[in-house]
RNA sequence: GGCCCCUUCAUCUAGCGGUUAGGAUUCCAGGUUUUCAUCCUGGCCACAGGAGUUCGAGUCUCCUAGGGGUCACCA
């Protein structure tokens, strides 16, 4: 039985990077067909939690992770941590500390000016004097003075740390409250975690939750610690990076599939392949392959990948995702079926596909001046005016962009010129500009009527210009 | 600064002693197309540096440099 958790800290939402080690650590348990577990690590109780909780819990559905059991909340367990910190008192194994803040920053200046590493000396290790009036003391673990503490990780292989270099870190404030190394132990003991799967940030905590698991003789589990992601300058993602909420992602029109796929890319590879459907990634994910060095993250990638996803995303998830997310709704268009086939392979995020189709539902208001002047040399006006009447002819008879096609193509052939003669002027009389979509499919998108229409249009407006 | 981790094209990465160092994205060129996009083809671009070990090193060892993490009564 593998049983993962995420557990992250309530700080309001949830980035890109706590996404991608919540996403490992699901592909892990389901893969194996265990337990993936959620907790919130709100020991501090500055933070509004629940709130920050519900901000998760919105990304994983949209995404669409889920999670086994109940949110564990740890400031809701601390009778339990309480009753662990008495036995260790009891056996020894932890002590109280009456060094006050002011005290212990003194001896912290005192190392560095000495060139020393800050830590704790020790001082009430074995102290069994009186203790001084009025000091509310702080609860420290003893952690072993001398050896080495070694673990194997899952991704970086042996850490050894020098026991000198984890002094006897606190367990519990002055005011009673647990602290995060501590809890963290228990919890993850106590909730079954066979493997963790976290960020590398915490590789230094771990020898601390190891003096935690030798002190209560706890198993610990097997830790796997993912390297960082970087921002573009190869800096340390931070919150202030950007748009790194992952929901930022569904505003700015991306896929939850392509967001999952881009992340499991990163630190993570199977030989050549790019594309991993999640049926995919959990066939061959295995967090003992995840690289052992920070990679930094390029919007490219994603950006291409979405529009992979896009393209092969069926017409009918796309007009309901366009509804929910974008607040357009072309379920009550006629073509719609042309209309997505002939937008999405030209857009790479759904609010390009938004766009894409406005310019073509909506009649053209102005018209690109560059393609203007470019299309309409020569006879073209002439041309588009026959072409009109000649599309006219067939109302009612046209559905299919092949049938435009044909009528184009005959048309061509009559008056013995090339597709771009028509084309050109053509394309800018339905939308305004010289790019988009091919002629008979915006054709059978908006119809005869549509088309002659703005045809008509355009060629009036042309009268006017002559007549100035 | 101490300790720990990391280092293959601009970016994501393959490589697990013998390869013309592969793929993908970006960029560039060509093809397809009535235009744009998609798609297809091709091209540019990398083993941080230095010593070893070895018949042979991107792969193993050490050193240097660079990057990152961490050193709280935060998590």
């Amino acid at each position: 039985m593998v049983v993962t958790r995420f557990a992250p800290s309530p700080t309001g939402y949830l980035h890109i990077g706590g996404l991608r080690t919540a996403l490992f650590s699901w592909l892990w348990a389901r893969k194996n067909g265990g337990n993936f577990l959620l907790r919130i690590e709100d020991t501090d109780m500055k933070r509004n939690s629940e709130d920050a909780m519900k901000a998760i819990l919105e990304a994983f559905d949209w995404v669409g992770l889920d999670y086994d059991a109940e949110v564990v909340y740890q400031s809701k367990r601390f009778g339990l941590y309480a009753e662990y910190i008495e036995r260790l008192l009891e056996e020894g194994k932890a002590y109280r500390c009456y060094m006050g803040k002011d005290e212990l920053d003194a001896l912290r200046q005192e190392q560095m000016a000495r060139g020393e590493r800050p830590r704790y000396d020790g001082r009430y290790r074995d102290f069994d004097g009186t203790p001084p009036e009025g000091v509310q003391p702080v609860i420290r673990i003893k952690a072993p003075l001398e050896g080495e503490i070694v673990f194997s990780d899952g991704i970086k292989g042996e850490i050894r740390i020098a026991a000198t270099e984890v002094d006897d870190f606190i367990i519990a404030r002055s005011d009673g409250t647990p602290t995060y190394n501590f809890v963290v132990a228990i919890d993850d003991a106590l909730m079954g975690l066979t493997d963790v799967i976290r960020g590398d940030d915490h590789l230094y905590n771990t020898p601390k939750q190891l003096v935690v698991y030798e002190a209560l003789g706890f198993t610990p589990p097997r830790f796997y610690h993912v390297p960082m992601i970087n921002n573009e300058e190869g800096r340390k993602l931070s919150k202030r990076d950007g748009a790194l909420d992952v929901m930022e992602y569904r505003k700015m029109g991306y896929l939850p599939e392509a967001l999952l796929n881009f992340l499991v890319r990163l630190g993570w590879s199977r030989g050549d392949q790019e594309i991993f459907s999640i049926e995919e990634m959990l066939e061959y994910f295995d967090p003992s392959n995840i690289n052992k060095s920070a990679s930094s993250y390029n919007l490219d990638k994603l950006v291409w990948l979405n529009g992979h996803y896009i393209n092969n995303t069926t017409n009918e998830r796309l007009a309901s995702l366009l509804k929910e997310d974008f607040d357009m709704d072309i379920s009550g268009h006629d073509r719609v079926e042309f209309l997505l086939d002939a937008t999405k392979t030209r857009s790479k995020t759904l609010v390009e596909l938004r766009d894409n189709i406005e310019l073509i539902i909506e009649s053209p208001e102005e018209y690109d001046p560059k393609a203007f002047k470019k299309a309409f040399k020569g006879e073209a006006h002439e041309i588009l005016a026959d072409f009109a009447r000649r599309l006219q002819s067939y109302e009612g008879e046209l559905h299919l962009p092949t049938e435009y096609h044909r009528v184009m193509e005959e048309f061509v052939k009559e008056r013995e010129i090339g597709f771009g003669k028509i084309g050109q002027p053509l394309r800018v009389a339905l939308l305004g500009r010289m790019t988009g979509p091919g002629m008979d499919e915006v054709m059978a998108i908006l119809g005869v009527r549509e088309s002659v229409e703005r045809i008509s249009r355009l060629l009036s407006r042309l009268e006017e210009l002559k007549a100035q």
